[in-house]
DNA sequence: CGGCATCCTAATAGATACTG
DNA sequence: CAGTATCTATTAGGATGCCG
C-alpha cells in the first residue's frame, strides 16, 4: 500500500504575469501604505483640504497624511492646488490617473462592507481575526 | 483688494464611514503586506503548493511567503491542506471568504494592466515614477 | 491653516543556513 | 518538499514641537 505519488501540477496561465514590474505591482504600489486607500476614497468623493482629510480619517497623524499626500502627488495620482485665500488653504484632488483607481477603491469598499456584515454575524470569523492579531 | 475668504466646504456624505474598523480597513488589512495581493491572485487561478507559489512569485523569500500564508490562513482567507502523498505536499487555496476578495484583486490587476499600457506610451508618467522613488 | 523637523518604535522584508 | 531559525535592513507610522 504505497502512498500516492504527487500528480504533476498545471502551470498558471501565461497571461498571469510574474515580473516585479507586473500590472499587479504597478497598481499595488499606488495603494501601498496603510492610508493610501482611505485618502483616495475620500478624494474620490470630492476634492478635499488637508484639515478636512484629517477629520475624514481621524486616526491618521498629520505627519503621515502629509507624507502620503506627497507620495501620491509624486506618483501622479493626486493633485495639490494652493488656493489664494486667507487663511491659505490647499486643495487635494484626484488626477485623471487617480480616477482610474476608482474601480479598485470601490471594490475594496464593497468587499469591506460585505466583510463587516459577515463579521457581525459570525463569531467564528471574529475568533479567527483575534487569533490573527496574536 | 482683500483676499477672498475661504468658502465653507461641504462634508462628505454620511455613508462614507470613517471609523478605524470601517469596511475599507476591514478589507485592506487582508491585503496588507507587499505580497498578499500576489498570493491571492495566484490562488484565485487555482489551488497552489508552496513551491509553486515560490515559482509564481520569484521575488518573495521562503520565509516571507511562509509568514504571509500563515497570516492569510489565520485571517480565514486561505486554507492549508496537507496532502497524504510522498513526498508530502501542502496545498493552499482560497476559502469562501478569500473568494470574496476576487473582485478586488481583479480590479487591481485590471487597473494595473491599464497603467502598464499607459506607462509604455507616456514618458511623462515614467519621469514621475522615477521621481517618486527618490 | 498646512505643513516640516526630529526622534522613536514596531512591523515587514531579505539573506542565508538548516531540518523533519 | 515545505518549511523554520537567526540575523539584519528598511520602512511605515506615531508623538511632539516649531514655523510661515
Amino acid at each position: 500500500m504505497a502512498l500516492r505519488v504527487r500528480k504533476n501540477r498545471a502551470t498558471v496561465p501565461a497571461d498571469v504575469e510574474r515580473a516585479p514590474g507586473c500590472p499587479l505591482n504597478r497598481c499595488m504600489e499606488l495603494l501601498s501604505g496603510a492610508w493610501a486607500a482611505h485618502i483616495l476614497w475620500f478624494l474620490s468623493v470630492q476634492p478635499r483640504r488637508f484639515s478636512e482629510l484629517r477629520l475624514d480619517i481621524p486616526a491618521i497623524s498629520a505627519r503621515v497624511l502629509s507624507q502620503r499626500l506627497r507620495e501620491l502627488e509624486a506618483k501622479g495620482v493626486v493633485s495639490r492646488t494652493v488656493m489664494p485665500t486667507s487663511p491659505p488653504s490647499v486643495e487635494y484632488a484626484l488626477t485623471e490617473l487617480g480616477r482610474e483607481l476608482y474601480p479598485v477603491i470601490a471594490a475594496i469598499a464593497a468587499v469591506g462592507r460585505k466583510l463587516s456584515a459577515a463579521a457581525a454575524k459570525s463569531p467564528q470569523a471574529q475568533r479567527k481575526r483575534l487569533l490573527a492579531r496574536r
